[in-house]
DNA sequence: ATGAAAGCGCTAACAC
DNA sequence: GTGTTAGCGCTTTCAT
């Protein structure tokens, strides 16, 4: 092992080796560095012989190529930015489940494309510090999961260019591309579920403010309307992604006595919040009051009594996601994508 | 906007405008790229007016500094790689609420300290491949998560000097540098508690294969023995984390008429899944048997019954990860670190 | 206080 | 088929 030269800025501290670069396979190899840098690309124009000794060197020294130098040549980057935005005043956990689950799908999907996922939370009032990431060329693109009440804000990062896909619903007058599931499906299915089990009086448990819900709120209504079933605007409970909220509306609800047979909850968690203050105050779900959750996390199936609920496609969100932005990257215009949810029928919600 | 020349590699793709970079700063603020470099590093060189010019103009401008660029001028990244393998032959997706947490826990911490995060899942079988996010200089250190059965590579990984922390179990002749969660306390309190339930044929659930749940299983037959209850060998199910292998080896057990009070899982979807099959087959809980699980995830207190678990401390995890992967990168010895875990009591586990 | 120039590790013309 | 060389966009001596 030649160690000869260590000039150059200072060196990383303690627990790291010098970097193996690719002039030193290249000297090992007794070639010149393009040789190296050709056979390691696969060319063609490297001699077979040649192009294998060099890779069986390179795998033996551990030499891995210096990605930085190589996108800064190549102008580009194999990383694709996920931006989780947060509440900068509770500064709190990413914590739905789902959320998380998504984390999962969006992974693999990314790998699986040869590239590798920079995971980056950001002050969802301040979303240009996701734009940062592609400014900087850390990043060639960015998905964001949670739009929130941020459809502006996202909007002017799409006037600016920014290649950004969003796990979302489909806006008026949207200039970034969502990728989402079918909320109002979603709202409808479960609602006429319930309908059909006889439930007349049917909680909706999420806040319509967020594009989703929204969406699920409209399906709510058009499958009473289809049912013929007025809807009675006090069993709209606008509460946010959070259990704790979900709990206190549930019990001030039934405390206030107005009648319920049913509860939609827009998360599992809202719903599994729901059956425990239910129960808590002595009402069977499902003979009193039916359950239905959203999003069908594993933990849906395994909670008792299992809760139905609307399956969103994790998997297929990641792939989806990925794909519109690869192909928002390579400068074609990419529509919103939608997705099939379907309701997944459990004993919260049938006798 | 002078646009003058546009010559070098082949820029990205239809969305991407022209990437602006410090000569263009420069050029319009009439100075020189090194002053524009020292203004917005903060260099006390640079006239305070001076400075705050640029810094002004690159506000507006949008500009970013190329990270790439300043990486690799500087030899170094503010990249922490996050690894996560999973099993090829399954190629599932992560699934255990836990480790999900933990990246939320992760992410904050990474944040915090002014690092990016990099997920990356890797094959099981071929950890080497985390090696390569340092190797490559894309990140300065990795996180791994699930010590699973890897102790070997692992250590290999130590070896060659791979800045590396890892969630789990301190082992005999180790390497590499772990945090975890004090497991064998854990195992302890929770069985400790389960006994001055007056439970005697306890079940537990878990793989003791796996480093942290053989240390579990310790703290239970440590809290046996410290309560002069004999161990049933019987009652020691050695299941994997996936909820079908809980329910099919819980229901099993039951069949076979083997008869226990109380069941330790060693995380919430193990116990969660036990609860229900128990319930499924006319036990009733936490009367007939009682359950805790492990991890304590926030589902935990919205399931039916709340469940009983071992808190370990997410944020904390990450935070002592991410302290203890830098300060292995300064060079410095890190010794593993130990977790406190806390027994949650809820209505599972007590009458 | 500011500018000129070298060079971080790589790729891709362009020579041979 | 292989080597030489010129940058990719930055930071940092070194000069002024």
């Amino acid at each position: 092992m030649t160690a000869e030269d260590n000039k150059g800025p200072a060196r990383q501290g303690g627990a790291a080796r010098r970097r193996l670069q690719m002039a030193d396979v290249a000297r090992l190899a007794g070639v010149s560095v393009s040789t190296v840098s050709r056979a390691l690309s696969g060319s063609e124009l490297v001699n077979p012989e040649t192009r294998e000794r060099i890779a069986a060197l390179a795998r033996e020294l551990n030499y891995s190529i210096n990605l930085g130098a190589k996108n800064l040549r190549l102008q580009r980057s194999h990383i694709i930015g996920v931006v989780i935005p947060y509440d900068a005043a509770s500064r709190q956990h990413i914590t739905d489940p789902f959320f998380l689950s998504m984390l999962g799908g969006l992974a693999d999907a990314i790998t699986d494309r040869g590239y590798d996922m920079l995971l980056s939370r950001v002050d969802a009032e301040n979303l240009d510090a996701a734009a940062r990431l592609v400014d900087s060329g850390l990043a060639v693109g960015v998905v964001l999961i949670g739009q929130w009440r941020h459809h502006d804000q996202l909007n002017m990062l799409a006037a600016r260019k920014l290649p950004i896909v969003v796990w979302g619903a489909q806006l008026p007058q949207q200039l970034y591309c969502t990728v989402g599931g079918d909320n109002l499906l979603g709202g409808r299915v479960a609602t006429a579920h319930l309908l059909a089990q006889g439930r007349r009086r049917i909680v909706f448990l999420g806040d319509p403010q967020l594009p989703e819900v929204e969406r699920r709120l409209e399906g709510y209504r058009a499958a009473h309307a289809a049912a013929g079933v007025a809807v009675h605007n006090e069993l709209l409970l606008a509460v946010p992604f959070e259990a704790d909220a979900a709990r206190s509306t549930i019990g001030q609800l039934m405390a206030s006595g107005v009648a319920f047979d049913a509860v939609l909850g827009c998360s599992d968690l809202l719903a599994i919040t729901a059956i425990r203050e239910l129960r808590e105050r002595g009402t069977e779900v499902p003979r009193e009051v039916a359950v239905v959750g959203y999003d069908d996390m594993p933990l849906a199936q395994y909670c008792d009594p299992p809760l139905s609920s609307v399956h969103q496609p994790v998997s297929e969100a990641g792939v989806q996601l990925v794909d519109a932005l690869l192909a928002l990257l390579r400068g074609e215009a990419v529509p919103p994508r939608m997705l099939d949810v379907e309701l997944v029928v459990r004993r919260s919600s049938s006798a």
